[in-house]
DNA sequence: CCCGTGATTTAT
DNA sequence: TAAATCACGGGG
């Protein structure tokens, strides 16, 4: 399958959030494809969105890799526990990111269950930007990492494309402190997909 | 609903 | 060097 270039990933990260929504993001662990379609995302619009680690031209050794091309992966440790998992978007030096926030498991799910032993349903393996994390073995060695050279990780087009009809748009979340941005519509997700993250459904 | 968790950031 | 912060998840 035809996997996302360079030119897909360098626009501004609304319109790359919105996109993304049904290809295929993969990771190769130990020579196994790990994979899900992509259901939920949000966008960190760059250093005007005081949500976006890069605020501000704010230039740290956790956030440089968000100034770096569209195209490369960006993984952070949260609240010490959770890796989460970004894309980085649009031009260099103009850091802005989408997070993805749930997967529906396609491929290797033997391996998302031994590496989520909470997850108790298949909806639980992928719903949530923690969680899929985990499931997909993503952590610091992934960060930085070009998805559109990489081997071992990146995003596969999805051969039919969606209907826009069916993308649910509204505020991101657990980013209260970001004023004015806290509300803007930033977090995209697939209406009526059982394997969005709890608090896309409430 | 509450609370663990610990690196990273930001304030002294 | 110290304190505050934090793009979450799991178990009640």
């Amino acid at each position: 399958m035809a996997r996302l270039k360079r030119a897909f990933y360098r626009r501004e990260a609304d319109v790359v959030a919105r996109a993304l929504l049904g290809q295929t993001l993969v990771h190769v662990v130990d020579g196994q494809r790990v994979a899900g379609k992509i259901v939920e995302t949000e966008a960190y619009m760059g250093v005007e969105d005081k949500a976006c680690h890069a605020y501000a031209g704010r230039r740290t050794r956790r956030s440089e890799t968000m100034y770096g091309d569209g195209g490369t992966s960006y993984v952070f440790l949260n609240y010490g526990i959770h890796f989460l998992f970004n894309v980085v978007v649009a031009k260099r030096d103009d850091p802005h990111a989408v997070l993805i926030r749930a997967l529906e498991p396609t491929e290797g799910l033997d391996r998302m269950r031994k590496n989520r032993p909470a997850a108790k349903r298949e909806q639980d393996l992928c719903s949530g930007p923690g969680k899929l994390g985990a499931a997909l073995a993503i952590n610091l060695e992934q960060d930085a990492v070009d998805l559109v050279e990489s081997e071992s990780l990146f995003i596969e087009r999805a051969e039919t494309s969606l209907s826009p009809s069916s993308v649910v748009v509204c505020p991101r979340v657990g980013i209260d402190y970001a004023e004015e941005w806290a509300v803007a519509p930033l977090r995209f997700y697939l209406e009526d997909n059982s394997h969005v993250s709890r608090s896309a459904t409430q």
